[in-house]
DNA sequence: CAGTCGGATGACACCGGTTGCATAGTCGGC
DNA sequence: GCCGACTATGCAACCGGTGTCATCCGACTG
């Protein structure tokens, strides 16, 4: 493969003259910028990433791991990071640790040397593991909150306490919760968020376990939920939700006359079942924009880390009504 | 930051020696390796893999390109050629172009140095950019066939086929066909499979015009579908299909009952909605881990660049019924 | 016309590893 | 006790760029 001496011999000038034709071709004169670029052309000459990373020090990529890539609710993320990593001329890199904690953390330190900057969404590593990593790279943690590493948070307690407002309006006296994975760092979160709204407002919990945040576990739930003397149900995830909804609506129970399921994500499958779900929005795109500028534009260090959070909110569509009487 | 000579300093022993210590463990003394051990783990050293990547002029990198992360077709691939990647002790690198050829081939070219082969899906870039790609990483393509350059097809001859059988045998007589965009190399792909499949069965075809694969523009194309005399519509994918079942749905036409539809790719999304949606199911995910195999385990060239190709099949739900009379 | 300044270029030392080759050291065999 | 073989290590050249510094050249100034 050609370098940058093949080049410099052909056009006639030293290496430095070439590197300095793609880097900075302002400083080169037009005449010896003219032979380089010819003689590159007729040698199908790059410039080689690697080395180049190696002498700068710098990659020019960012990376983002997610727990999984399938889940809906990771891509608004991906993209809007995508999004702002182009701004900035940056490549962006995503991996998926396919829900794994052994896998995220192998995933994180083969991306963290080459990148220079990382952004980990939802992270299930634990806190020394995730110090490690951010000890290779500059790391943003999103929907996740760790002492000295930049974060942005997406608390739920908001968005859920809406969704406990609304429906306590409704007339809802009893709801059935169904929890995340006990592994999640978001799942006592949300729950204990729940609880709070739902001791404020005088609405009864039935706590009905934990589940994997996929359609399956829904639908498991669902024969739950109704051996429960409950008009409501909240669940952790729209994936649950929705096989709620589908299970219920096939035991003949009607969503929403007879019970209102109420998701959280708000993913875009939400607005595409029937009934719609009603979901808590948790603004995960605008966050890895923000995660990428937290990267890229680093704050003067004014000794602790950088950090954010967006609230979320409750989204009301067709699978919540009124409490039957 | 530290570096392997920092290392060798520390423990006493040379540079080539710690280099050799982490690459290859079993050609060090006990002794030495211990001590490069114990002095890297004080200094916290971990190789960098810029460096090795440079000096061995392989990275240990695969990379995926998808036209968009966000669609549920792809992730099977994904995942797929992840798993394949773990396998082979490779990092895998995503990245999405957005549907957009200018962007796919800026991701491309960023990647192509930085990986040791590439994993182009359904790419919608000109037979150059591709080959031009090529040049610098080996390179498959999934559902993209170019002379010279490795390719894993998903031809949709078999699948359009069965579909069609499957709906004169219901009955209907005429069909309204939702085609993919322009730009698509799979547009015309799947257009010619069904005109051939319905000239050889005596099924009529209303071609529609080209829509975007999400799921508004299957919305749209509902109220283009019952301005015809149809009783059954193929959509070019999942999300178009949807967007009509949901559409017709509103409007008061059941389906099956009055019109079927039938969408293609068989993502998961198609056994979750309501009714289930009868689709052609393109086995994305083992072409993926094909893609893969290629890639790492190349084949001895005989010359011409290597083929494997995977039918599509179809998958019969609840949203195709008998026509109406 | 000499002196100064600035812009373009080349030489060279890096960046942090790998690897072929030479050498020192160990051991066994005769 | 000497020789040959084999192992563990060090040296130094590389991988393909970047960046600093010195040099050279022309132009401008007084």
């Amino acid at each position: 493969m050609t370098n940058i001496r093949t080049v410099a011999a052909r056009a006639g000038v030293s290496p430095s003259t070439v590197s300095r034709a793609f880097a900075r071709p302002e400083v080169v004169a037009e005449e010896a910028r003219r032979r380089v670029f010819a003689a590159a052309a007729e040698l199908g000459y790059q410039p080689n990433p690697v080395a180049r990373s190696l002498a700068m020090g710098r990659t020019g990529n960012l990376g983002v791991i997610v727990p999984d890539i399938a889940n809906p609710f990771f891509t608004p993320l991906i993209k809007e990071v995508q999004r702002e990593a182009r701004r900035r001329e940056r490549s962006l890199f995503v991996a998926d640790s396919d829900e794994h904690v052994r896998q995220e953390l192998e995933v994180a330190l083969a991306m963290a040397r080459q990148v220079d900057g990382l952004v980990l969404a939802s992270s299930r590593l634990p806190e020394e593991d995730i110090r490690a990593v951010a000890a290779l790279t500059p790391v943003v943690t999103v929907s996740r909150v760790l002492d000295g590493v930049p974060a942005v948070a997406t608390p739920s307690d908001r968005g859920i306490g809406q969704a406990v407002e609304h429906l306590l309006a409704l007339g809802h006296r009893r709801l059935a919760y169904l929890g995340g994975p006990e592994e999640s760092y978001v799942t006592p979160e949300r729950h204990g968020a729940l609880h709070d709204a739902a001791a404020r407002g005088g609405l009864e919990v039935v706590d009905l376990g934990h589940f994997q945040p996929r359609y399956e576990p829904g639908v498991r739930a669902a024969d739950l939920v109704l051996a429960e003397d409950v008009t409501a149900v909240l669940a952790y995830n729209d994936q649950i939700a929705l096989g709620v909804v589908n299970r219920l609506t096939e035991r003949g129970v009607r969503v929403p006359e007879e019970i209102s399921v109420v998701g959280v994500d708000d993913t875009w499958i939400a607005g595409l079942t029937r009934p719609a779900l009603t979901s808590v929005r948790v603004p995960v795109g605008r966050a890895g924009a923000v995660a990428v500028r937290m990267l890229a534009d680093p704050a003067p260090g004014d000794g602790h880390a950088a950090r954010e959070s967006l609230a979320t909110e409750l989204i009301v569509r067709a699978s919540t009504g009124p409490a039957p009487r």
